[in-house]
DNA sequence: GTGATTGCAAATCCTTTGCAATCTG
DNA sequence: CAGATTGCAAAGGATTTGCAATCAC
């Protein structure tokens, strides 16, 4: 069963009716492994000619959230973006000076969750992690 | 020397100007361990009868971050905080389940911090990190 | 059928911007 | 004095909301 099967499975247990308009928005966050906004969700059906409402949109990524299927990032950009909880762990290097995004490897990451199960016993979210900084560019400027 | 004044002695040797707005609302972040979002910042300013214009604590707001003064979170829903914090680099990990904050050591950090460094020339910030995740208690719940 | 959900448009909220007036160095 | 910074008001962009029409169960 994909993921977003999944979900529509869950959400149909507790109760909530399943739409062709939430089918649609699930199965384009659930597919790739981008972080999505309400509006990149709207072009993402655009393109296959699936004209939904933003107001829509808006309203089933935070019922998706409250439900704890996908996760909720601010990214420093102005806009949410929201992702599915089973897109692989990385690390969001935001520059404070141009506000450019980098997505890491999440290699390194490793020591820094190990370190804190083994020192504090405690689990990381390492799929919310945003960390700012500057970038090479303008760390240069300096 | 506190603080503020260091901010604003650094300031003045960047080239940047001291106004009086700018020295009052640094003053304003500087004093306390909130976070405080623009509008607060017009709040705390606007009980000593000082008025100032929000877009002005917007663009110095947004100065002081660039220039690396202050810490910026936009974790929280709808609006960016701010906060100054001159004690040495730790990091937090919330727990998104009970809230509690551990304060961890910031050698949990240097290989990220490492890794950022040689793959991406990145320079993470390390002080006043915030990491959400589940503490002991709350990962056994689940 | 009935209550949940949608679409639409207007409303809100936070933040940014253009520009003339005002200050700092 | 020159250029940086402010205030103001208007613009901008993201997100929310009221309400009638529509749809899932």
């Amino acid at each position: 069963m994909s993921y977003s099967q999944t979900i529509i499975a869950n959400l149909r247990q507790r109760g909530y009716r399943i739409t062709s308009q939430r089918e649609l928005i699930i199965r384009a966050i659930a597919q790739g492994d981008l972080h999505l906004s309400a509006e990149d969700v709207l072009g993402e059906l655009q393109e296959q000619t699936q004209a939904i409402n933003l107001a829509t949109i808006y309203r089933t990524l935070e019922m998706l959230w409250a439900e704890g299927f996908v996760y909720r990032n601010d990214l420093s950009e102005g806009k949410t973006v929201y992702t599915t909880l089973d897109h692989g762990p990385h690390a969001h290097l935001v520059c404070r000076k141009c506000k450019r995004v980098i997505d890491a490897a999440p290699e390194i990451l490793q020591q820094l969750h190990e370190q804190a199960l083994i020192r504090y016993a405690f689990e990381v979210d390492l799929a919310h992690l945003s960390l700012f900084g500057l970038c090479a560019a303008c760390k240069d400027l300096v």
